[in-house]
DNA sequence: TGTTTATAGTTGTTGCGACAACTAATGGAG
DNA sequence: CTCCATTAGTTGTCGCAACAACTATAAACA
Protein backbone atom coordinates (compact mmCIF):
# COMPACT_ATOMS: atom_id res chain seq x y z
CA UNK A 1 0.00 0.00 0.00
CA UNK A 2 1.11 3.29 -0.84
CA UNK A 3 2.20 5.98 2.10
CA UNK A 4 -1.31 8.00 3.04
CA UNK A 5 -1.18 11.79 3.40
CA UNK A 6 -2.08 12.66 6.28
CA UNK A 7 -5.04 14.60 6.70
CA UNK A 8 -5.26 18.61 6.52
CA UNK A 9 -7.06 20.96 8.63
CA UNK A 10 -9.98 21.19 6.57
CA UNK A 11 -10.12 17.67 6.21
CA UNK A 12 -9.86 17.00 9.65
CA UNK A 13 -12.87 19.14 10.32
CA UNK A 14 -15.14 17.62 7.83
CA UNK A 15 -14.68 14.19 9.20
CA UNK A 16 -14.80 15.33 13.33
CA UNK A 17 -18.12 16.77 11.94
CA UNK A 18 -19.05 13.83 9.96
CA UNK A 19 -17.61 11.18 12.49
CA UNK A 20 -19.66 12.47 15.62
CA UNK A 21 -23.45 13.29 12.83
CA UNK A 22 -22.75 9.24 12.61
CA UNK A 23 -22.50 8.63 16.76
CA UNK A 24 -24.83 11.25 17.89
CA UNK A 25 -28.07 11.36 15.13
CA UNK A 26 -28.87 7.51 15.60
CA UNK A 27 -28.88 7.61 19.09
CA UNK A 28 -31.12 10.97 19.24
CA UNK A 29 -33.60 9.43 16.53
CA UNK A 30 -33.81 6.12 18.35
CA UNK A 31 -34.65 7.51 21.70
CA UNK A 32 -37.50 9.33 20.37
CA UNK A 33 -39.21 7.06 18.40
CA UNK A 34 -38.28 4.34 21.45
CA UNK A 35 -39.95 6.89 23.88
CA UNK A 36 -43.05 7.74 21.77
CA UNK A 37 -43.45 4.51 19.81
CA UNK A 38 -41.29 1.72 21.01
CA UNK A 39 -39.80 1.53 17.96
CA UNK A 40 -36.44 1.71 16.86
CA UNK A 41 -35.51 3.68 13.54
CA UNK A 42 -34.87 1.09 11.13
CA UNK A 43 -38.24 -0.29 12.26
CA UNK A 44 -39.94 2.90 11.54
CA UNK A 45 -37.97 3.03 7.76
CA UNK A 46 -39.23 -0.93 7.83
CA UNK A 47 -43.13 -0.03 8.60
CA UNK A 48 -42.69 3.74 6.62
CA UNK A 49 -41.52 1.57 3.36
CA UNK A 50 -44.42 -1.02 3.72
CA UNK A 51 -46.84 1.75 4.62
CA UNK A 52 -46.24 3.56 1.11
CA UNK A 53 -45.87 0.38 -0.99
CA UNK A 54 -48.62 -0.93 -3.10
CA UNK A 55 -51.55 -2.56 -0.48
CA UNK A 56 -49.20 -2.41 2.44
CA UNK A 57 -47.20 -5.59 0.84
CA UNK A 58 -43.61 -5.77 0.03
CA UNK A 59 -41.60 -9.28 -0.67
CA UNK A 60 -38.69 -9.50 1.99
CA UNK A 61 -35.76 -9.45 -0.21
CA UNK A 62 -36.99 -5.71 -1.89
CA UNK A 63 -37.83 -4.80 1.92
CA UNK A 64 -34.37 -5.79 2.49
CA UNK A 65 -32.89 -3.52 -0.73
CA UNK A 66 -35.39 -0.63 0.43
CA UNK A 67 -34.05 -0.91 3.82
CA UNK A 68 -30.55 -0.78 3.02
CA UNK A 69 -30.18 -4.10 5.51
CA UNK A 70 -29.78 -7.81 5.07
CA UNK A 71 -31.82 -10.56 4.59
CA UNK A 72 -30.83 -12.04 8.38
CA UNK A 73 -31.37 -8.84 10.13
CA UNK A 74 -34.36 -8.31 8.22
CA UNK A 75 -35.78 -11.46 9.06
CA UNK A 76 -35.15 -11.23 12.92
CA UNK A 77 -36.79 -7.65 12.86
CA UNK A 78 -39.65 -8.62 10.70
CA UNK A 79 -40.18 -11.72 13.61
CA UNK A 80 -40.12 -8.88 16.41
CA UNK A 81 -42.62 -7.02 14.58
CA UNK A 82 -44.68 -9.99 13.48
CA UNK A 83 -44.64 -10.83 17.32
CA UNK A 84 -46.14 -7.66 18.36
CA UNK A 85 -49.09 -7.79 15.56
CA UNK A 86 -47.61 -5.51 13.34
CA UNK A 87 -46.76 -6.99 10.18
CA UNK A 88 -47.97 -10.32 9.05
CA UNK A 89 -46.10 -13.07 6.78
CA UNK A 90 -46.94 -14.82 3.99
CA UNK A 91 -45.49 -17.19 1.18
CA UNK A 92 -45.93 -15.72 -2.02
CA UNK A 93 -47.55 -17.02 -4.40
CA UNK A 94 -45.80 -16.52 -7.66
CA UNK A 95 -42.17 -17.82 -6.21
CA UNK A 96 -42.06 -19.93 -3.34
CA UNK A 97 -39.10 -19.68 -1.87
CA UNK A 98 -40.11 -16.08 -1.50
CA UNK A 99 -42.16 -14.27 1.53
CA UNK A 100 -44.60 -11.13 1.54
CA UNK A 101 -44.23 -9.02 4.53
CA UNK A 102 -47.73 -6.62 5.21
CA UNK A 103 -48.45 -3.95 7.20
CA UNK A 104 -51.41 -5.08 9.81
CA UNK A 105 -54.10 -2.43 10.19
CA UNK A 106 -52.34 -1.92 13.67
CA UNK A 107 -49.15 -1.86 11.83
CA UNK A 108 -50.52 0.83 10.09
CA UNK A 109 -52.03 3.00 12.74
CA UNK A 110 -48.93 2.92 14.92
CA UNK A 111 -46.60 4.15 11.90
CA UNK A 112 -49.46 6.59 11.42
CA UNK A 113 -49.70 7.85 15.04
CA UNK A 114 -45.60 7.92 14.90
CA UNK A 115 -45.28 9.95 12.16
CA UNK A 116 -45.65 13.58 12.97
CA UNK A 117 -43.59 13.58 16.58
CA UNK A 118 -41.21 11.56 14.53
CA UNK A 119 -41.00 14.62 11.53
CA UNK A 120 -41.18 17.05 14.09
CA UNK A 121 -37.97 15.68 15.83
CA UNK A 122 -36.54 15.43 12.26
CA UNK A 123 -36.91 19.23 11.88
CA UNK A 124 -36.22 20.24 15.40
CA UNK A 125 -32.62 18.30 15.08
CA UNK A 126 -32.06 19.10 11.27
CA UNK A 127 -33.88 20.38 9.34
CA UNK A 128 -35.06 23.84 10.80
CA UNK A 129 -31.00 24.24 12.00
CA UNK A 130 -29.47 24.37 8.42
CA UNK A 131 -30.41 26.58 5.86
CA UNK A 132 -32.26 25.79 2.64
CA UNK A 133 -28.54 25.40 0.51
CA UNK A 134 -27.60 23.24 2.81
CA UNK A 135 -29.96 20.74 2.73
CA UNK A 136 -29.43 21.25 -1.12
CA UNK A 137 -25.84 20.41 -0.14
CA UNK A 138 -26.55 17.33 1.87
CA UNK A 139 -28.36 15.80 -0.41
CA UNK A 140 -25.86 16.40 -3.16
CA UNK A 141 -22.79 15.05 -0.38
CA UNK A 142 -25.38 12.07 0.12
CA UNK A 143 -25.19 11.39 -3.76
CA UNK A 144 -21.15 11.54 -4.04
CA UNK A 145 -20.72 9.37 -1.40
CA UNK A 146 -22.99 6.31 -1.32
CA UNK A 147 -22.66 5.14 -4.75
CA UNK A 148 -19.36 4.00 -3.02
CA UNK A 149 -20.72 2.57 0.05
CA UNK A 150 -22.97 0.53 -1.82
CA UNK A 151 -21.94 -1.61 -4.54
CA UNK A 152 -25.10 -3.32 -4.93
CA UNK A 153 -27.03 -0.08 -5.80
CA UNK A 154 -29.57 -0.87 -2.90
CA UNK A 155 -30.49 2.17 -1.95
CA UNK A 156 -30.76 4.22 -5.02
CA UNK A 157 -33.46 2.76 -6.38
CA UNK A 158 -35.75 3.06 -3.35
CA UNK A 159 -38.42 4.17 -5.65
CA UNK A 160 -37.86 2.36 -8.36
CA UNK A 161 -41.07 0.54 -7.88
CA UNK A 162 -39.75 -2.82 -7.28
CA UNK A 163 -42.69 -4.01 -5.89
CA UNK A 164 -44.12 -7.45 -4.78
CA UNK A 165 -46.84 -9.23 -4.93
CA UNK B 1 -48.10 19.18 19.65
CA UNK B 2 -49.00 21.66 16.58
CA UNK B 3 -49.74 19.88 13.36
CA UNK B 4 -46.28 19.41 11.74
CA UNK B 5 -46.48 19.78 8.02
CA UNK B 6 -45.08 17.32 6.04
CA UNK B 7 -41.70 17.11 4.01
CA UNK B 8 -41.11 18.67 0.97
CA UNK B 9 -38.80 17.23 -1.92
CA UNK B 10 -35.24 19.27 -0.84
CA UNK B 11 -36.06 18.45 2.84
CA UNK B 12 -36.94 14.56 1.68
CA UNK B 13 -34.23 14.04 -0.30
CA UNK B 14 -31.86 15.72 2.51
CA UNK B 15 -33.33 13.30 5.34
CA UNK B 16 -32.64 10.13 2.59
CA UNK B 17 -28.94 11.20 1.94
CA UNK B 18 -28.89 11.91 5.79
CA UNK B 19 -29.96 8.33 6.83
CA UNK B 20 -28.43 6.39 4.35
CA UNK B 21 -25.41 8.06 5.71
CA UNK B 22 -25.76 7.04 8.97
CA UNK B 23 -27.02 3.02 7.93
CA UNK B 24 -23.97 2.61 5.71
CA UNK B 25 -21.12 4.58 7.07
CA UNK B 26 -20.80 3.27 10.26
CA UNK B 27 -20.60 0.01 8.44
CA UNK B 28 -18.47 0.42 6.67
CA UNK B 29 -15.68 1.54 8.89
CA UNK B 30 -16.21 -1.06 11.02
CA UNK B 31 -15.77 -3.38 8.61
CA UNK B 32 -12.85 -1.83 7.62
CA UNK B 33 -11.07 -1.69 10.88
CA UNK B 34 -12.02 -4.94 11.75
CA UNK B 35 -10.97 -7.15 8.82
CA UNK B 36 -7.33 -4.81 9.25
CA UNK B 37 -7.10 -4.56 13.22
CA UNK B 38 -10.16 -6.01 14.86
CA UNK B 39 -11.07 -3.09 16.34
CA UNK B 40 -14.79 -1.19 15.83
CA UNK B 41 -14.51 2.42 14.76
CA UNK B 42 -15.13 3.54 18.33
CA UNK B 43 -12.55 1.51 19.97
CA UNK B 44 -10.33 2.90 17.10
CA UNK B 45 -11.31 6.58 18.16
CA UNK B 46 -10.78 6.00 22.04
CA UNK B 47 -7.24 4.50 21.24
CA UNK B 48 -6.31 7.75 18.61
CA UNK B 49 -7.77 10.21 22.10
CA UNK B 50 -5.26 8.56 24.62
CA UNK B 51 -2.63 8.67 21.59
CA UNK B 52 -3.27 11.94 21.31
CA UNK B 53 -3.00 12.57 25.11
CA UNK B 54 -0.22 13.66 27.46
CA UNK B 55 1.78 10.69 28.44
CA UNK B 56 -1.57 8.93 26.20
CA UNK B 57 -3.35 8.96 29.68
CA UNK B 58 -6.87 10.38 30.22
CA UNK B 59 -9.04 9.97 33.14
CA UNK B 60 -12.52 7.88 31.78
CA UNK B 61 -14.71 10.84 32.41
CA UNK B 62 -12.57 13.10 29.92
CA UNK B 63 -12.38 9.97 27.47
CA UNK B 64 -15.81 9.26 27.41
CA UNK B 65 -16.36 13.21 27.01
CA UNK B 66 -13.95 12.51 24.30
CA UNK B 67 -15.54 9.71 22.96
CA UNK B 68 -18.79 10.95 23.13
CA UNK B 69 -20.49 8.22 24.67
CA UNK B 70 -21.11 7.21 28.59
CA UNK B 71 -19.08 6.01 31.74
CA UNK B 72 -20.95 2.62 31.59
CA UNK B 73 -20.42 1.96 27.67
CA UNK B 74 -16.43 3.39 27.91
CA UNK B 75 -15.88 1.24 30.89
CA UNK B 76 -16.77 -2.27 28.72
CA UNK B 77 -15.07 -1.05 26.54
CA UNK B 78 -11.57 -0.33 28.40
CA UNK B 79 -12.35 -3.65 30.06
CA UNK B 80 -12.22 -5.35 26.62
CA UNK B 81 -9.16 -3.31 25.19
CA UNK B 82 -7.41 -4.19 28.92
CA UNK B 83 -8.24 -7.58 28.44
CA UNK B 84 -6.26 -7.81 25.25
CA UNK B 85 -3.47 -5.55 27.07
CA UNK B 86 -3.90 -2.16 24.63
CA UNK B 87 -5.14 -0.41 28.01
CA UNK B 88 -4.41 0.16 31.43
CA UNK B 89 -6.55 1.22 34.00
CA UNK B 90 -5.11 2.42 37.50
CA UNK B 91 -6.43 4.73 40.05
CA UNK B 92 -6.29 8.11 39.89
CA UNK B 93 -4.25 10.00 42.90
CA UNK B 94 -5.56 13.36 42.78
CA UNK B 95 -9.22 11.93 43.04
CA UNK B 96 -9.53 8.77 44.40
CA UNK B 97 -12.95 8.08 42.90
CA UNK B 98 -11.57 8.45 39.15
CA UNK B 99 -9.76 6.32 37.12
CA UNK B 100 -7.13 6.80 34.56
CA UNK B 101 -7.10 4.69 30.84
CA UNK B 102 -3.58 4.80 29.46
CA UNK B 103 -2.65 3.39 26.72
CA UNK B 104 0.40 0.65 26.91
CA UNK B 105 3.05 0.23 24.46
CA UNK B 106 1.07 -2.58 22.63
CA UNK B 107 -2.26 -0.41 22.41
CA UNK B 108 0.09 2.54 20.79
CA UNK B 109 1.67 0.04 17.64
CA UNK B 110 -2.36 -1.43 17.25
CA UNK B 111 -3.56 2.37 16.81
CA UNK B 112 -0.42 3.34 14.85
CA UNK B 113 -0.35 0.08 12.68
CA UNK B 114 -4.18 0.64 11.87
CA UNK B 115 -3.74 4.27 11.03
CA UNK B 116 -2.77 4.21 7.75
CA UNK B 117 -5.23 1.87 6.26
CA UNK B 118 -7.98 3.96 8.29
CA UNK B 119 -6.94 6.94 6.66
CA UNK B 120 -6.90 5.22 3.13
CA UNK B 121 -10.31 3.99 3.37
CA UNK B 122 -11.56 7.51 4.74
CA UNK B 123 -9.96 8.89 1.84
CA UNK B 124 -11.89 6.14 -0.61
CA UNK B 125 -15.39 6.42 1.15
CA UNK B 126 -15.91 10.21 1.77
CA UNK B 127 -12.53 12.54 1.08
CA UNK B 128 -11.56 11.41 -2.24
CA UNK B 129 -15.20 11.90 -3.64
CA UNK B 130 -16.29 15.06 -2.79
CA UNK B 131 -15.11 18.36 -3.43
CA UNK B 132 -12.83 20.81 -0.79
CA UNK B 133 -15.89 23.13 -0.58
CA UNK B 134 -17.85 20.13 -0.35
CA UNK B 135 -15.76 19.08 2.95
CA UNK B 136 -16.08 22.85 4.52
CA UNK B 137 -19.91 22.16 3.67
CA UNK B 138 -19.41 19.10 6.20
CA UNK B 139 -18.37 20.89 8.87
CA UNK B 140 -20.80 23.61 8.66
CA UNK B 141 -23.22 21.42 8.39
CA UNK B 142 -22.10 19.90 11.38
CA UNK B 143 -21.55 22.84 13.28
CA UNK B 144 -24.95 23.77 13.20
CA UNK B 145 -26.70 20.22 14.04
CA UNK B 146 -24.29 19.04 16.69
CA UNK B 147 -24.65 21.42 19.12
CA UNK B 148 -28.96 20.69 19.69
CA UNK B 149 -27.75 16.44 19.49
CA UNK B 150 -24.87 17.40 22.72
CA UNK B 151 -26.66 19.38 25.61
CA UNK B 152 -23.75 18.93 27.57
CA UNK B 153 -21.00 19.69 24.79
CA UNK B 154 -19.23 16.87 25.35
CA UNK B 155 -17.69 16.71 21.61
CA UNK B 156 -17.19 20.63 21.02
CA UNK B 157 -14.15 20.60 23.65
CA UNK B 158 -13.04 17.60 22.34
CA UNK B 159 -9.31 19.37 21.99
CA UNK B 160 -9.75 22.07 24.65
CA UNK B 161 -7.27 20.24 26.87
CA UNK B 162 -9.45 18.98 29.64
CA UNK B 163 -6.59 16.14 30.32
CA UNK B 164 -5.79 13.71 33.17
CA UNK B 165 -3.22 13.56 35.58
C1' DT C 1 -18.13 17.46 62.56
C1' DG C 2 -21.71 14.76 60.94
C1' DT C 3 -25.02 14.38 57.23
C1' DT C 4 -26.48 14.90 52.73
C1' DT C 5 -25.81 15.43 47.87
C1' DA C 6 -23.16 15.02 43.84
C1' DT C 7 -19.55 12.83 41.15
C1' DA C 8 -16.76 8.80 39.09
C1' DG C 9 -16.88 4.44 37.90
C1' DT C 10 -18.29 -0.64 37.63
C1' DT C 11 -21.38 -4.47 36.90
C1' DG C 12 -25.52 -7.14 35.44
C1' DT C 13 -29.28 -7.70 32.36
C1' DT C 14 -31.52 -7.21 28.21
C1' DG C 15 -32.10 -6.38 23.26
C1' DC C 16 -30.38 -5.69 18.74
C1' DG C 17 -27.03 -6.47 14.69
C1' DA C 18 -23.43 -9.36 12.22
C1' DC C 19 -22.05 -13.53 10.51
C1' DA C 20 -22.26 -18.37 9.48
C1' DA C 21 -24.84 -22.38 8.66
C1' DC C 22 -28.81 -24.18 7.13
C1' DT C 23 -33.41 -25.32 4.31
C1' DA C 24 -36.14 -24.88 0.38
C1' DA C 25 -37.38 -23.63 -4.21
C1' DT C 26 -36.06 -21.97 -8.91
C1' DG C 27 -33.59 -21.85 -13.22
C1' DG C 28 -30.32 -23.63 -16.42
C1' DA C 29 -26.87 -26.84 -18.74
C1' DG C 30 -26.19 -31.21 -20.28
C1' DC D 1 -35.26 -35.23 -17.24
C1' DT D 2 -31.49 -34.81 -13.97
C1' DC D 3 -28.04 -32.47 -11.72
C1' DC D 4 -26.09 -28.35 -10.17
C1' DA D 5 -25.75 -23.60 -9.23
C1' DT D 6 -28.34 -19.69 -7.68
C1' DT D 7 -31.76 -17.31 -5.13
C1' DA D 8 -34.90 -16.41 -0.96
C1' DG D 9 -35.34 -16.82 3.52
C1' DT D 10 -34.71 -18.60 8.45
C1' DT D 11 -32.25 -19.77 12.61
C1' DG D 12 -28.47 -19.94 16.05
C1' DT D 13 -24.52 -17.89 18.17
C1' DC D 14 -21.72 -14.21 19.49
C1' DG D 15 -20.39 -9.41 20.42
C1' DC D 16 -21.61 -4.84 21.47
C1' DA D 17 -24.66 -0.95 23.41
C1' DA D 18 -28.34 0.89 26.54
C1' DC D 19 -30.18 1.16 30.89
C1' DA D 20 -30.61 0.48 35.69
C1' DA D 21 -28.65 -0.59 39.98
C1' DC D 22 -24.86 -0.41 42.72
C1' DT D 23 -20.22 1.09 45.29
C1' DA D 24 -17.07 4.45 46.68
C1' DT D 25 -15.15 8.96 47.14
C1' DA D 26 -15.53 13.94 47.28
C1' DA D 27 -17.85 18.24 48.09
C1' DA D 28 -21.54 21.12 50.31
C1' DC D 29 -23.86 22.42 54.11
C1' DA D 30 -25.69 23.04 58.60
Amino acid sequence: MATVPRMNEQESAAWLSLISLLELLPAALDAQLQRDARLTHFEYVLLTMLQRAPKHVMRMKALAAATSSTLPRLSHVVSRLEGRGLVERYPCEEDRRATNARLTPEGRRTVIRATPEHIATVRRLVIDVVSPEQLDQIAAIGDAILPGLDPERRLTRLFDGDVAD
